[in-house]
DNA sequence: TTGGTTTTTAAACATTTGTTTAAAAAGAGT
DNA sequence: ACTCTTTTTAAACAAATGTTTAAAAACCAA
């Protein structure tokens, strides 16, 4: 049947690449097959068409994009510990695919994946039980009294934004690449302190 | 000489709305023409081509995305006042220009605006003395201790990025458009608390 | 080798793209 | 009325687009 499992994947890792620098509208079939390094045709003989091969490296970013999250709710850690190593894990995942939120937001902002998000990205979350931890925690009185949507929007908005400002950021500021990503790094400590101190109720120790 | 002045308005209008909308990749020249409701080639008679239409767009747009930014800052008040008011004045421009932030990001991502950001976009914030004010008031200890661009990050990631997550914020806790503007909301007073209490150390004034 | 299947290719396809051309329509001054 | 300029249009242009076709190449079992 098969022996060069390589060839599909080929062009799946082309299209990751050409999709997310210059998204769908932005490129067309023959840049992602002139990355492959061969036919058109070959892209709609695996895949039948430009827009579901597109589908499917929407829905595996859009994986991804959860992973980290998935991974640290479902620890066993406080909700303190968990907020600290979600911004940490987001950050180093961010460091290697800085492309990834502009790519997801781009996407789902101009409908080109008109689809609600499917059901099977949302209940691994919810079942982590990251919720009922929230919302226990803030009955004992250890947290705020904010929504989880507001924590959400809150966090994402520290962590995603970052990596998709660094071109708007480098010329309000007319810094580097290096520079920048100096200020990435204290930007992370800055949030952490900032969110925690302000979502959890400094309990004294002693 | 002239006398219909709004013909070439009427075209930036149409370009403004469906660039934004769609990007400059994900629309056509008679796409614009059709919301004109004219030919293709009256767009090319006013402004020679699709790239220098969009670029008059984009820089219009810039300057849009910054004028709040001038008029807070460019006023008699102290830091932290004006933080207060940037958040507010941004908020309520956004609520009313919810693309922006989306459009000025991916543009730049895009490489669709190559050069580097003009100074005359630049310079009339540099002049408002909005910087010195910063490190004076760091130097008093009125303000933490913290560089300008991660406060600049700080700002902005908490007041774009919430209009660019709409879609993925609503699908992700499957809400309204309504709720999510509810949200929005209290995303503002949140982060108005949450940044001048971690921004500007507490005086006791007794 | 032979025959049959899978993979890859070059070429063609019908549309759509941004832009241009040339003529028609509208305006303005006389 | 007439002329000259400005504005608008329909049509055409070459190039690029996503997709398909049909044949070549590579592969594999006999």
């Amino acid at each position: 049947m098969n022996r060069d499992q390589s060839t599909e994947e080929k062009i799946k890792a082309a299209a990751k690449k050409v999709f997310m620098t210059k998204g769908f509208d932005g490129c067309s079939v023959r840049d992602i097959a002139k990355e492959v390094g061969s036919n058109v045709a070959l892209l709609n003989y695996y895949f039948r068409s430009k827009e579901k091969l597109f589908e499917l490296i929407f829905e595996g970013a859009m994986s991804d994009f959860l992973q980290a999250m998935i991974a640290v709710f479902s620890s066993d850690l406080s909700l303190k510990e968990k907020v600290e190593q979600l911004i940490d894990k987001e950050f180093t995942f961010f460091m290697e695919h800085p492309e990834l939120p502009m790519f997801i937001l781009q996407s789902l902002h101009q409908n080109k994946t008109d689809a609600p998000m499917p059901s099977h990205f949302l209940e691994p979350i919810a079942n982590t039980g990251i919720f009922e931890q929230f919302e226990k925690a803030k009955a004992n009185g250890e947290v705020r009294d904010i929504s989880i949507r507001n924590v959400t929007l809150l966090l994402m908005s520290n962590v995603h934004y970052p990596f998709m400002s660094k071109k708007l950021t480098m010329q309000f500021h007319g810094i580097s690449a290096e520079a920048f990503d100096e200020d990435l790094k204290k930007h992370k400590e800055i949030i952490k302190e900032l969110i925690t101190n302000y979502l959890f109720i400094s309990n004294p120790k002693v």
